[in-house]
DNA sequence: TGTACATCAGTGAACGCGCGTTCACTGATGTAC
DNA sequence: TGTACATCAGTGAACGCGCGTTCACTGATGTAC
């Protein structure tokens, strides 16, 4: 080994943390390989050292943006579910979607992207509605909790999107209060 | 005048109608300004003696796209809430964008895109959402109708979002199962 | 212990392709006289 | 009525730029003996 063990892990480790937090903010059409490999300080040519295309780094991106994602934290730390909905719908989630959840960023992009990483933003996805799931009242059966934890969630990615198009800010604020009380309303009932 | 005098103007109809489709199904960076125009019997070099830019063209493609929908359509022809959240929430709307809401389709990409681009997407939805609004009974006060119409939007929005990235046929629809089910119950209460 | 050689992460210039945009030109039609 | 000229929608080749990708090279570190 001319280099420490994981040299090249941490190389790579860089590389995917920046480019989950360029594609959350400029989409994957609008982020640039160059500009990630500046981000870990290297340069573009390293790239394909690591990685054999931008399509597969975006594929362990979602991975990594959704892991750490605000949301996923929380959940870990065992936040409610009325807590998950707060922050979901919340103003800070609007305006930083670079440490926000990767679905309500790219998913109308990546669904014209291969299956691969398509369904590697699903898989993600499918925990968040799990963590949903998971925290909803256990009175109905598990079919019903299931659809109501997709609603939910539908719900809240909706929101988050329809809040950032727009550019007047108090319409903005009405979306997510809206959409709050709506989430809340599945979520209880 | 050489040309009748709406011999110009066809043209660019033709032009914009072309694109609404064609950025529906393949995105706004998805789109080629030389397939728009291949598309309308044109060649290339003609395009810039209608728009300035694609960006231009992105921008008229918007208003047209939804004036087209099936959601607008169906809204004219005097439907109801009920029968306009199923229609959104189906299968048919599902898998063919290119005749569907331009919101669900563009919403995360044009958030990226000029101030006036974004406008004119805001602009359609509040109309959609308006269309929404009018159908709520009456028995709450107008903010509460509103909240609730923009409450609706969301969840059917993201629903045909996260509905169109999964590959998993049955999931698919079960999304739009459960997210038709609780559009329903907001519409109701 | 010292010297020659192998390995390999990274460098940075260059390549190549796609696509928005430009531009000189064409051909059809109308107007002047 | 006929001829020269103006207008203008459209043509299609070419331009130029951005960006993903390639490639010959470097320099640091380890191994052989």
């Amino acid at each position: 080994m001319r280099y420490s063990k994981n040299y090249k892990e941490t190389s790579r480790r860089k590389i995917v943390a920046v480019a989950a937090k360029e594609f959350l903010r400029h989409g994957i059409a609008g982020f640039r390989v160059n500009d990630v490999m500046k981000g870990a300080g290297l340069t573009q040519g390293a790239f394909y050292g690591h990685f054999s295309s931008k399509e597969q780094l975006v594929k362990e991106a979602v991975h990594e943006s959704s892991q750490k994602s605000r949301f996923a934290q929380l959940a870990e730390k065992g936040s409610t579910l009325e807590e998950l909905i707060c922050y979901y719908l919340q103003d800070e989630h609007r305006s930083h979607p670079e440490a926000g959840c990767p679905a309500a960023a790219l998913i109308g992009e990546i669904t014209r992207h291969p299956k691969g990483t398509r369904e590697a933003l699903v898989s993600e996805i499918k925990k968040m509605v799990s963590l949903i799931e998971a925290r909803l009242p256990n009175t109905k059966s598990d079919t019903a909790r299931t659809n109501t934890a997709l609603a939910i969630f539908s719900t809240m990615m909706g929101a988050i999107q329809f809040a950032r198009v727009t550019t007047d800010a108090s319409l903005s604020k009405r979306i997510l209060e809206a959409s709050k009380e709506a989430a809340l309303a599945m979520a209880k009932s």
